[in-house]
DNA sequence: AACTATTTATAAGA
DNA sequence: TTCTTATAAATAGTT
């Protein structure tokens, strides 16, 4: 608008569009804050440049969402109740699911049967009495492998208790080469790094704790009380 | 800007600012259409006056919506992720609540039961046994209420009937009072309005269908078939 | 809504 | 980018 009047029609040359953007830009952004204060009025501008650079304006007397919210109530068009209106429909679907989760798991515990009728009440019986019967089952496969795993460590402790009072025996009539030997005395014991790593297992064998050692070694220490 | 410059403050005068609202209105979209059209850019202007009323320019190439997402995309902060933000947190713990419960279910059907040790099978074992026996014991007494309510109805009949057979056989001995005097004879059966109603009972009692009818009245029609 | 004197915006050049 | 400046455009006040 000076030096020459200019067509409205995009400036092809890149640069002279950026600058006159910028200028522009400028521009509108003052008229909008002038409009702002001589007229009191609210306006917000969002703008996007050809290369992607946003710009906007917002009076101060409110916030873009102000602005934004106004906009929505007034023109209808929801600007982003897409997204809102599929989450509370997701929502409400799990609210249900969830409602009728704990109706099931009530009606599995014996409560809120009211509202079955006899068929019902037997179908539900025998599918509790089924469950029943797999709980059962797994509990009992459960001690059983616990008893077994015990079983097991006793066996191992007991090896170690031989071995060990076999160890001690031998040690007794050469006793002088019990500590400079800890290393291969714990590897007997089968605990690679550190001795005292035994106690771990909280095993207190049932005979007197000073009771004589040196006998046979394996009759006197075959029970154990697990603690 | 002409016959003289201007303050920029408010314009006090209400329709000095009116007419200046939308004289400059004009002139803001003008060059928001303008920059549109030279630099290739996409603009949004959502302008409110100070009565309220509200305007709002777009660029023919984008919506409004479109703006508004890259806005957000750009600027970064959602305008309304506290909303969405909650939902999201809600929908977040529902679905764990969710997960819980269909957990808590495939334990009490006897699935899923490898996680749980011993003293948990045990207290899940208890639990089942005993809403096994609150179940049990629910279909008990809905079957007994459901003989219950069979008994009487039963009771009843025979009542009906035994009142019917007497009926009949004082007809037997009077047979022209009969047809007039339906209203009496329904009143007797305990159906106010119209006799063949019995029927819906669906009762067939168990004495041959041409038997005898004017015998004493009770013995033979005391067992029903219940349909 | 139209007019127009004047202010303001800005295109082109530096 | 910013400044300059000739000129186009916008617009305040008036009709």
């Amino acid at each position: 608008m000076a030096r020459g009047k200019i067509q409205i029609k995009r400036i092809e040359n890149q640069t002279n569009r950026q600058v006159t953007y910028s200028k522009r830009r400028n521009g509108l952004f003052k008229k909008a804050n002038e409009l702002t204060v001589l007229c009191d009025a609210k306006v917000s501008i969002i703008m996007i440049s050809s290369t992607g650079k946003l710009h906007e304006f917002i009076s101060p007397s409110v916030t873009t969402k102000q602005l934004f919210d106004l906009y929505q109530k007034t023109v209808g068009v929801d600007l982003w109740n897409s997204h809102y209106e599929k989450m509370q429909e997701q929502l409400r679907k799990l609210k249900d699911v969830n409602r009728n989760l704990r109706r099931e798991i009530r009606q599995r515990m014996g409560e809120s049967l009211n509202d079955l009728n006899y068929e019902q009440l037997e179908e539900l019986n025998e599918n509790v009495d089924n469950s029943l019967k797999l709980i059962r089952e797994r509990k009992y496969k459960v001690i059983g492998n616990q008893i077994d795993t015990y079983k097991k460590k006793v066996r191992n402790v007991e090896e170690i208790h031989r071995n060990l009072l076999l160890e001690f025996d031998a040690r007794q009539e050469d006793p002088y080469g019990l500590v400079e030997q800890e290393g291969d005395y714990n590897s007997v014991l089968g605990f690679p790094n550190g001795g005292p790593r035994i106690l771990a297992l909280r095993l207190q064998p049932n005979h007197q704790p000073n009771h004589h050692l040196h006998s046979g070694g394996g009759s006197d220490i075959t029970t154990f009380a697990l603690a």
